[in-house]
DNA sequence: GCACTTCTTTGATCCAGCTCATTTTAGTAC
DNA sequence: GTACTAAAATGAGCTGGATCAAAGAAGTGC
């Protein structure tokens, strides 16, 4: 950790996140569909999850498994992907800190529909789906809550096939370093800079297309001066210039 | 209706049906989420919905009107749409009897999403989206059960994000075939018809290609015998030969 | 039966983006 | 600084589907 870094991407700093009780009781408010729970009942709660740590790359759980934990973010990004056999892949979510994932199904007779992956180093806490289950029978605000969350998803999912059957890639990705900025955005001297490790095949397999058209299109935006780019960086320097892209010809 | 049909579509038969009380109750029961509740209480929540009918073709309601209703569908089918500025138009989810759609958030401080149209006469429900909140919280099973529902819609849609980044057009009319067999057929002599009048737009709509392109394969899976189909409808004849396609190269 | 509308099919052309192949560069370790 | 590695960039050619244009059914109303 001492080594000259010139990746402006924040040092790795897991070794200083613990998961104390306290912290994790700390956290776990702070997600979502857990606010405006009182302290006891949080507590409570927070006694049926576990915490775990995962390294940057590493995978959480594979599509297909069965699936038995519902997992929250608790420190770092997590990718949610799909893959074909022929090795073709595809991003369906990014997730940061306070984000749900996993499966909600009743009594785990469900398999994973996705992989998912640390995007960097990670804190994941977990719960039995059945455990959960009765959380949201028992504080029906809590299930109106992840439902809202839910809802919001499957909105943005729609908007997604929405912009793959009808935009073309350099509008599709200008439109997801849009929505990645105002999610993992953080103020920078190099501009609005993404605040997680971040490839061109990444990127390439959120917009659905390969890498080699992502480098293109980012090579371009980075010439015409929209944003600052480095290995497994990006950073966003004139975030109306995008929205232009995307409404332009 | 005395006309000389030649469509193997069943006829349309709205004057048939009278959204009456008892009828009402008996469909509102059908809902995947209500199932499971006592009769009274059902019959309780019942009272707070109220009926419309619209032919086919005719809007429900508009992509980015405030959001103040949410619907079941109890006869006929519903399909959610979303347009771009140039009249290209996707569509997101074909309905049936017992599925909700329209807004579940917060007191509608939203607007909908996307357009919902008629694709054939249909008998509509709907509540205010404040007193289905107040449902929810009131029954934790319902919220659940939504939950459940809409986390299927999600892992679909997130499916056919896959789909539409991977596969080529043949591959995914194939598979919406194959869905909207399963979810429209039914036994025919011309073998699985589906249940729902269905235009080379529509279909192209959902796999986001041309209407030119998704009627050069339709004919050409005809011509191979594996579906029938005319103006505005199409029967299922081989379904293990779809699947071979999708799987196939 | 005839006219009219709307849906569907088919043909011909063109280009955005994919693929394959190779070079360049950023970032790391020593 | 030097060496190494994985990511990114770039070039060239090919193709699946889009687009434009026009002819051919199917269904409806009179």
């Amino acid at each position: 950790m001492s080594q000259k870094r010139t990746t402006p991407l924040e040092a790795p700093s897991i070794e200083k996140h613990h998961c104390t009780v306290d912290v994790r009781l700390e956290k776990l408010g702070m997600v979502q569909f857990f606010r405006g729970l009182d302290r006891e009942t949080l507590q409570q709660i927070s006694k049926k999850f576990s915490a775990s740590h995962f390294t940057a790359g590493q995978p959480i759980y594979y599509e297909g498994e069965k699936a038995t934990l519902l997992r929250v973010v608790v420190f770092g990004a997590v990718k949610l992907i799909r893959q074909t056999e022929d090795g073709k892949e595809i991003l369906v979510d990014m997730l940061k800190p306070g984000e749900y994932f996993g499966s909600l199904n009743e009594m785990g007779e469900d398999n994973y529909t996705e992989t998912a992956v640390a995007q960097s180093d990670a804190c994941i806490l977990s719960i039995g789906n059945r455990e959960f289950r009765s959380v949201l029978n028992a504080h029906p605000s809590v299930a109106v809550a992840v439902l809202d969350v839910t809802t919001k998803k499957l909105n943005s999912a729609r908007e997604q096939i929405h912009h793959l059957a009808t935009l073309s890639v350099e509008k599709r990705i200008a439109h997801i370093l849009k929505e990645l900025c105002a999610k993992f955005g953080e103020e920078s001297k190099v501009g609005m800079l993404l605040q997680l490790p971040l490839s061109r095949k990444d990127l390439a397999d959120m917009a659905g297309t390969s890498t080699e058209t992502a480098s293109r299109i980012m090579s371009r935006f980075q010439q015409d001066g929209l944003i600052t780019t480095g290995r497994q960086w990006v950073a966003i320097k004139d975030y109306n210039a995008l929205s232009e892209i995307i409404s332009g010809n």
